[in-house]
DNA sequence: CAATTAACCTAACAAATGTTAGGTAGGTAA
DNA sequence: TTACCTACCTAACATTTGTTAGGTTAATTG
């Protein structure tokens, strides 16, 4: 008899766990470290015991495998979604922007999807770090083509080598994750502020104003 | 406090211990993590058992520390090093690169120390990374009074916050030991061209020359 | 010579780890 | 009703962990 079923059909009462699993994974991941953080905690954190984990995963690998690709994954698709509204021939300065605050928002707010991926990947076992590679060369690759063609346009200077530049935005940019605080920073105002930074260099303007070429 | 701060004139055999088991564990830390780092495997690595680090450390706490500790003032001393052999008036481009470059290499450079302390800062426990945090605060505080001159210089827009701006670079330069690789980059180019991303920015220069103000 | 010390080792401790086998309450379906 | 399935639990397993107590060896010192 179905009296008024609040539990939705889509989602499964097992679905929901596993994603407070992988939620709260990411979270002690983060803060604790891969090794540091057992499945004893993690369950715990669900109100789960250990062995029940087994029932969604079939490995500790495998629910930190997930809260990696998860991590880069969200990050790819909020930068990919935000590229797609702007204008096709947008300038340097306003494509820039709009990637920066997109990653950095993705990075920083309340994902701890984000953080754990940048903290642990340096500790995960080589396997799972080797499958989780090709995906953060995707999201790197996005990036080096969102850049080529400005620099074939000419906005961007011959001889920037670009590899190197994403490296060091997604330097400047991951490093947020130690100390950006939502209380103290304004996040629009520090992309704009990273984005400045590359666009226009950190010398005084030398003329006040510009003619398109 | 501990502090060792006179070495004996002749380095006995427990002093060049101390020191292996402390590369050692700077090794391994930036390799497998903090947790995943035993006492048995820095020891092994020694030819060694255990039990006899117990000797030259109270605790893997007191081990991993001085790691951290050892990572920073390397870095910390490089830069203040290089910096001293400038011209009291040397321009924004000249010290910025001088002192990317020294931070890149003491950090890039065969130092464990440095990527280690890098990578497992997030994993220590909370009382080693409150220690270790002034040191760490001293370093940045290095930047921003190399830069506060400059501000006021006029060498520097006014409206740029330094602050943010120490981070941005930090997180550049930092992230290097996830990238760099001394055989297909070479360290002083990859200093030049973060030095002129940041000071010049990507946009093509708009006056061929410039004379001074 | 004997005594001492520096620099290790052995062997164990309790606690924690990932993982597995088997059990069970509650709902669903026939 | 009976049978089945989902989503857990309990209890153990073999390892591994940081740490300690109590040797042992070689060199140094008096």
């Amino acid at each position: 008899m179905s009296t008024n079923s609040t539990i939705p059909v889509t989602e499964t009462s097992g679905a929901i766990s596993r994603q407070m699993i992988l939620e709260t994974a990411a979270r002690l991941f983060r803060h604790e470290g891969y090794a540091a953080t057992s499945l004893r905690a993690i369950a715990a954190a669900c109100d789960m015991k250990a062995g029940s984990l087994y029932y969604h995963f079939e490995s500790k690998d495998q629910i930190v495998s997930e809260v990696l690709d998860i991590g880069v994954q969200r990050v790819f698709d909020a930068v990919k979604l935000a590229l797609e509204e702007l204008a096709p021939d947008a300038p340097l300065g306003v494509v820039l922007h709009c990637a920066i605050e997109a990653h950095l928002r993705a990075l920083l707010h309340s994902h701890d999807f984000t953080s754990a991926n940048i903290r642990i990947l340096g500790q995960v076992p080589a396997s799972v770090r080797e499958s989780h590679r090709a995906l953060r060369r995707a999201y790197e690759s996005h990036w080096l083509e969102l850049l080529s063609p400005l620099q074939r346009n000419g906005q961007i200077r011959p001889d920037v080598d670009l590899q190197r530049t994403v490296y060091f935005l997604f330097g400047a940019m991951n490093w947020a994750t130690e100390w950006y605080d939502e209380k103290r920073f304004d996040l629009a105002q520090v992309a704009s502020e990273m984005a400045d930074l590359v666009v226009l260099g950190l010398q005084p303007p030398l003329t006040t104003q510009r003619t398109r070429a």
